[in-house]
DNA sequence: AACGTGACGATGG
DNA sequence: TCCATCGCCACGT
């Protein structure tokens, strides 16, 4: 664990989606499905789950390509705000999508990402 | 091989 | 909070 991983994510990895007998982009698609309606995570924190500790920008890659039949609206980067800037997924649907499931979206794109993150490892 | 470009993240002002 | 800057990583040209 490198010092640019912050320490409170340290408690999001998790092994059980990395077996190393699958793709990359499956692992993604795997933990970004399994994210509950009505939570969210981040770029980075995706990419630390499947085991890429600087991967966000992966994760974001891996989505706008293959993320069509995964529930991409649920995630946001880490500052807690809607970046996509793909014109097929915009940010306006995904701010939809959002409200749809109970997240509050400010009319700026701004979420509570604390109060709404998927800590997969807490119950 | 060298750049430019992102659905990114942390930091500092 | 906003913004610039830097680091990061995979792709396309």
């Amino acid at each position: 664990m490198t010092a640019s991983v912050p320490l409170q994510w340290v408690f999001y990895q998790t092994s059980r989606y990395n077996t190393g007998m699958s793709k990359i982009s499956d692992t993604v698609l795997n933990i970004v499905g399994s994210i509950p309606k009505g939570k969210v995570a981040s770029y980075g924190q995706v990419a630390l789950m499947a085991g890429f500790p600087r991967g966000a920008r992966r994760v974001g890659w891996i989505l706008h390509q293959l993320g069509d039949n995964s529930p991409w609206w649920r995630i946001i980067n880490n500052s807690g705000r809607i970046s996509t800037s793909c014109l097929e997924h915009t940010a306006l649907l995904q701010k939809e999508l959002l409200i749809n499931e109970g997240v509050r979206v400010t009319n700026k794109l701004k979420i509570d990402i604390e109060k709404y993150r998927y800590r997969p490892n807490s119950n």
